[in-house]
DNA sequence: AAAGTTTATTTATAGATATGCAAAAATGTA
DNA sequence: TACATTTTTGCATATCTATAAATAAACTTT
């Protein structure tokens, strides 16, 4: 419960569930959560994310997460581009046999898709609601191995 | 040649064509353009055109403009002019102190919101059906003002 | 044009964020 | 396990950004 892609997911569903306009008010909503960490950390943290920061309607600043255009890097022999990706993956977390997929309103159909389309191993099934992807894991798969498969479909996953 | 809109102007455009990761880093290319302000002005303009700052697939740390308008820059032999990629611009006409906009089905909500979004001074409102919006002009400003200043929003506007 | 009002700007500084470096933790390898 | 390698983190601080207060400039109104 203290690694860091859960401190991560905890980034993501925060902003996009609160207006935070400051690294130190985002602190100290992580501390509630009991998630330990600094500043500098957490500026590291916003920068992997490629969480950005602007302007409200309200003239406050807040946080936003790059829910527009996502860049996957692709490598083909010795090419590397980058492929620009959408998709409402916002975070996942794992409880047992069960994985439990927060997208986007309106995104979890989309991205349950994706993921059924490509009958990954270690994924015996997924149901979608609008916001929420519940995904069944496979017998004697292990979380890392479903994170494996998944990160090649859900771009901005990998972390 | 000096005053503030266009100014917001040259702003949006050096960012949406450059690679531009601190504020001190803008200052220095509009004062390259003869514009003469400090930080603490780019500041607020910044905050007034919802610039954002995020971080680029390298890492670096880079100002992106609010994500509706997408700018290029478009070479013509010596002429460089820009032109937004994706838009739903179809035709602009007037009737006294109302311009009647048309937009592809769908964008109209859209391009509405980017014209309010620039508090544009011979713009007074918009209203935005699905593909046609009502965009009333300030008491006193001429069809020819609100051209100009819709033009740098909506770029492929005057072909 | 003078007086009042709003908007824009600067200066100075407070506040927020990023980062070099060293240490610690995690991961890989023999 | 012991050792090497990579990743993560905190500390301290440099860098960057926002804003209060004062002033100037641009408009309005009388």
């Amino acid at each position: 419960m203290k690694n860091k892609l859960n401190r991560l997911n905890a980034i993501r569903l925060i902003i996009a569930n609160e207006r935070i306009g400051s690294q130190d008010e985002l602190l100290k909503r992580l501390y509630a959560q009991g998630f330990d960490l600094t500043q500098a950390t957490l500026s590291r943290d916003l920068k992997q994310l490629k969480v950005a920061k602007t302007t409200a309607v309200d003239g406050s600043y807040v946080y936003i997460l790059p829910s527009n255009p996502l860049y996957k890097r692709i490598t083909k022999g010795k090419a590397v581009r980058e492929q620009q990706v959408r998709n409402g993956f916002v975070s996942i977390s794992f409880s047992a046999n069960i994985a439990v997929i927060k997208t986007r309103p309106g995104y979890a159909g989309g991205v349950a898709y994706d993921i059924d389309e490509h009958e990954l191993p270690s994924v015996l099934a997924t149901v979608a609601g609008d916001d929420t992807i519940l995904l069944v894991i496979k017998e004697g798969c292990s979380h890392e191995e479903v994170l494996a498969h998944l990160s090649p479909i859900i771009p901005g996953m990998e972390m």
